[in-house]
DNA sequence: TTGAAAGCGTTACCAT
DNA sequence: ATGGTAACGCTTTCAA
């Protein structure tokens, strides 16, 4: 059946009897077209079955309608969530993905801009790799999602503002103790959603010592481990804040285990909310982060580059998801009381 | 910087003093060529920073060097590590892979099809949506992944294998009465994973009547939802055999919910080994399927098929990781006795 | 061993 | 309103 070979747009032509030239003119309709030609080749293309030779369009119009989509771990939940939006909106505009993983390796994230660039796509998205030297270049352009790398386009949700409601949140439940999972440390700092966090809790007046701050990657693992961690050395904090959900769900199974109660003794609040995070026992209370406006920005923002000079879109919102691991702070288990409010502060040990 | 117009193999040509048709035989050593002349055209390509058109190339040979892979949820935490590793083994061999995502949708999947074919790629990997019709077509090769689809080529673990071994493992701790979270029905019928499942129990004496087998799709709601179900519908089952960690993992939440403990009252087995199943509380005993595996026998058949006539690969082995939620059904509360080994069988009640 | 040139299937300019 | 035709950048046959 597809032995055959190549239906050319020389075939439509033929067969309606026209030029090559009208019928590119009514397939992409370039030029105003007599309804009659237009009906003749449009039968045609239907008779021959016609499929346009996306190679011989690219070549000619040095354009692929194709564009590259770097992830740095699909295996981290929040990334197949925006990947699949970002998807669905390229295909709606009519663009293909190209999709690389760059599995959070500076290095291998350099291999994929240079041969996606290479490969012809129109324009690069990429979420950064951690590492990420500020410089990310290509012969394409570039845009940034979810984490800036130096004067990269950068489409994000305000994490900061994120980062502020949730702890907001915490210290509206009455939270005076807490601790932070704050996920890798980027540009030699804490990340924006962290720094959200910080800021609000400092301005409350209750700032949080750095033995309450664990830094590691983005993993379950990871959560698992800082919440031990913490536990251990730093224990007394009622509340965690958490800079993603996957660390959240670690630190989650680590406390369980542990017997610490959540929320009954501490609360604990994620980033992301991933699908795992409505299903967890306690169900998690996290900041949700909107892929899809997200990928809409980042689509738009591409596809202007593209053509003209960009302008960059705000961040996009979040909003926080009260879900069960938080609590007010007076529920049943030991109550250390707030630093400001009440001297005194006796720490929580394990049991 | 990158305003300056493509350097094309001319100019390499003109740089080197040689030939267009010289340069591409020493680029892609297609042909014998003086030492010296390599040389120059080598330090040519360096010089201009030279890079080949993919379009060109691609119209040329009729090769894209792309694939296109069809998921039908990246949201389900099997496929982005499947995704993952296809991609990492596409690459290896030169291949870049155009992303999509059918939402297990089989008109949205038919669409992909249609748009990845006509864009060139080269073979189509898919993983098929739940409600395809037997029937997968596409202009281009197809392979496919992880569940059949009439008679295209398929690349997949052996869930019956799967099925067996997890079924034998709670036969092995002395369950009985099992009850069974079924994932969506194939074919007018219940999938291989749970076929392996049934087989393995009918053997051995103690065939699942219908009432304790919950048929849905893979998420964790399903699991839920399934769990609860069976509870309120069919109790008294001491294992729980679910098609994916998903739905194991859904269960698990709503038996921790109900109060009821596993391993305890309820072991559980779940299917894939997915992240989050090692970190569960209690941690998930599963079926790990290779996906590393799967991935490289997917790229290696889709190679092959472009080139020649393929050979149906072996289906991959799976094993079973033994973790925190099966145990003995000796285990404190309600010991059902097995039918076999003991008459009079007395349901468990919830609590 | 190297080069000239004919395409691959489109698009788009320039005529008509 | 249409058509002829020259590119687009590469591969590959055929000659030299």
């Amino acid at each position: 059946m597809q032995t055959r070979s190549r239906i050319t747009m020389a075939d439509v032509a033929r067969e309606a009897g026209v030029s090559t030239a009208t019928v590119s003119f009514v397939l992409n309709n370039t030029k105003a077209v007599t309804p009659a030609v237009q009906a003749r080749v449009e039968a045609a293309v239907q008779a021959l079955g016609y499929r346009p030779s996306h190679a011989a369009q690219a070549l000619r119009t040095g354009r692929s309608l194709a564009l590259g989509l770097i992830i740095p771990d699909l295996t981290n939940p929040f990334f197949p969530k925006l990947a699949q939006d970002i998807e669905q909106e390229a295909r709606t505009r009519g663009y293909a993905v190209l999709l690389a993983d760059s599995h959070d390796d500076p290095a291998l994230q350099q291999e994929h801009l240079g041969t996606l660039a290479q490969r012809g796509v129109d324009v690069l998205l990429v979420v950064p790799a951690v590492g990420t030297d500020d410089t990310l270049t290509a012969d394409v352009p570039l845009i940034a999602i979810d984490r800036a790398a130096g004067d990269t386009p950068l489409v994000h949700s305000d994490k900061r503002q994120g980062g502020q409601i949730a702890a907001q949140h915490l210290l509206d439940l009455g939270h005076r103790e807490f601790a932070v999972l704050a996920g890798p440390s980027r540009h030699g700092g804490v990340g924006e959603r962290v720094r959200g966090m910080l800021g609000t809790l400092e301005r409350a007046g209750v700032p949080v010592r750095k033995g309450r701050i664990y830094e590691s990657d983005y993993s379950l693992l990871a959560g698992r481990e800082g919440a031990r961690h913490l536990l251990q050395t730093a224990p007394g904090f009622t509340a965690l804040l958490a800079a993603n959900d996957t660390l959240a769900l670690g630190a989650l199974s680590a406390l369980t285990e542990a017997g610490i109660t959540v929320p009954g003794q501490v609360s604990l609040v994620g980033f992301d909310d991933i699908p795992w995070s409505a299903l967890s026992a306690p169900s998690l209370t996290t900041v949700r982060q909107d892929t899809r406006q997200m990928a809409r920005q980042a689509i738009e923002l591409a596809l202007q580059t593209v053509n003209a000079p960009q302008v960059a879109p705000l961040p996009v919102g979040t909003t926080l998801t009260v879900r069960g691991s938080t609590a007010p702070v007076t529920t049943p288990g030991p109550l250390p009381p707030g630093p400001l409010p009440d001297p005194g502060h006796r720490p929580l040990e394990n049991a």
